[in-house]
DNA sequence: CATGAATCGATACAGAGTATCAAAATAACT
DNA sequence: AGTTATTTTGATACTCTGTATCGATTCATG
């Protein structure tokens, strides 16, 4: 899938939702292929002085509802948003520089499903972060 | 281990670490114990109105670095507060009521970190929660 | 008890996100 | 195309969580 399908992908989305396919959110969506590592809120609107922030943020949150932005957390707690490539994922954050990837492990999903009867309730749902010393930092680091 | 004994715990492992054992900690440390299921800060902020804001915080952020407490967020990135009881564990969070709880998976631990080959860094760490409907709530849903 | 370091409280500030609301864009319907 | 109803937008003010600053206080030590 190429960059701009998947883009008009994600508008699909949205209008399959009821949603509008308007301007500032092409604009935002747009902005988001070029952050396949993660980005924050500030840097969109820093990058698209012709949308305002709360649509920034507004367009975050229904992107998050459908499916396609995840929110999360750096080590220190700080947020970062990152877009879904594939269906169910984990992410992978680099302590050093903020970078997120993806990762699957099915084992995991089992084993999680599994462990229900040892929970105090019903599990509706989970969330898996690695925190790690991305290869880019790595090599710097050593060079 | 009591309540009171282990409050004494946490100002020694404060203390071995070169912190002082003060009065305000002291308040602090003992309105954790009274929270079992998880609180926010400005729950305890409120509690200890003869303890100023940012010195609350302060503690919590020492106690964090101690590793006797966890800051986890809710499903709509609530922040929460968490005193741990075991030591390496991870956190249920009732996405109906907020409240925390822990537990262990030792089989989980063995994956994530036989998954290191397929990770494109140094895994460093993790974070692992469970989101639920609480016991509690479930009743009071059903009643 | 004097001295210096650690800690404190008050307060101002910062970062991330939301509520409000009038204006603009869009869709739907003549 | 023109009118109307609805959604969305941008500006701005605000909230919430936490931090920086700084003079005053507490504490350990000699």
């Amino acid at each position: 899938m190429t960059t701009a399908e998947a883009r008009f992908d994600i508008m699909d989305i949205l209008e399959d939702r009821g949603y509008r396919a308007t301007r500032p959110r092409h604009a935002v969506v747009q902005a988001l292929y070029g952050k396949p590592e993660g980005f924050t809120a500030e840097e969109i609107i820093d990058e698209l002085p012709g949308v305002g922030r709360a649509t920034v943020f507004r367009t975050l949150k229904l992107l998050m509802e459908v499916g396609v932005v995840c929110k999360l957390n750096l080590l220190d707690g700080a947020p970062r948003y990152s877009l879904s490539r594939v269906e169910h994922h984990h992410h992978t954050v680099c302590v050093n520089c903020g970078n997120v990837g993806e990762f699957r492990a099915a084992t995991i999903e089992r084993i999680l499903r599994g462990l229900n009867g040892d929970i105090p309730g019903d599990v509706v749902g989970h969330r898996i972060e690695l925190y790690i010393t991305c290869n880019r930092c790595l090599a710097k680091r050593s060079g």
